[in-house]
DNA sequence: CGAATATCAGTGACACTGAAATTA
DNA sequence: CTAATTTCAGTGGCACTGATATTC
């Protein structure tokens, strides 16, 4: 069945259209699963790479999320105020600052990590694995396309 | 070569993260090409609306665009500060106001339709048409599934 | 000195909830 | 009276740019 219906001649506008909209439900189902978890997906994702990849610079987390420094400050903030992380230095560099997760902040994330990962993947449980595969690989093409400024 | 590699099983987690990670960065490379026209997502696809639907409810606004009344209002201000649209009496029901594009903003989306499309239609130019078709597939199931409250 | 690191200050885009006014 | 429509008020999440201090 995964062959396409070759009637149904498909304008890139209402893909685009589509993608959006279905972008858009999911992240408001994401945000409403995460709300009882008291995560949001960029404070969820940023705690997850904090526990599986410890101490990290903020420079570190800007590009692991892909915002710009100054944003990844106001983020790390946000969370110190909450207690799930602390500021310490670098001892290799001291400009630098290492954001480590408090103890606090590693047993939240603990908690939460199964019904975090559960809300995520059940937006994706309506496609069986066949079409996950091929989302994956649709999802990479339009991600190297993006990410490439000009085709060379 | 619709086919899936089979030797790759695609843990729901990879194709979510990597689904928002790609969403995110077309977003942006829209939102810097759409900036050239003036114009942004929201307020594009609200003026496309309008030009293509004429004189609409607020509410009916908010439900095509999958936002709240309250946030409707607040776009359509926004748009009416800037001269692109007009707030009118429903003449079938004085509780409601009718919202029409002005003729500034007519000139407006008329001009920059043409590059609004080339700007969006080129985030998916990297997709063949079947690959199109295939990801509008999986779009459907995703986006009916977000719909569903409840798997009854 | 030039480059990297993080922060301060100000701002933008977008969306939400709760309460109120008006009219159907 | 109940319900629909819009608006007011306040707020939240997330991200940006430009300028600055510190340190490599």
């Amino acid at each position: 069945m995964r062959v396409t219906d070759s009637a149904t001649p498909p304008p890139s506008s209402e893909v685009a259209e589509r993608f959006f909209t279905v972008t858009k439900l999911l992240r408001k189902r994401a945000n409403e699963g995460l709300r009882a978890q008291g995560l949001t997906m960029a404070r969820g994702k940023m705690l997850a790479a904090l526990h599986h990849a410890g101490p990290v610079r903020i420079s570190a987390i800007a590009a692991k999320l892909g915002i710009a420094a100054r944003s990844a400050t106001e983020a790390v903030d946000a969370l110190e105020r909450d207690g799930l992380v602390s500021r310490g230095p670098d001892p290799s560099d001291r400009r630098a600052v290492l954001v480590t997760l408090t103890d606090h902040g590693t047993a939240v994330i603990r908690e939460a990590e199964g019904p975090r990962r559960a809300v995520v993947d059940g937006l994706f449980s309506a496609l069986d694995a066949e079409d996950r595969a091929e989302l994956l690989r649709l999802l990479d093409i339009l991600g190297r396309a993006a990410e490439a400024p000009e085709t060379s």
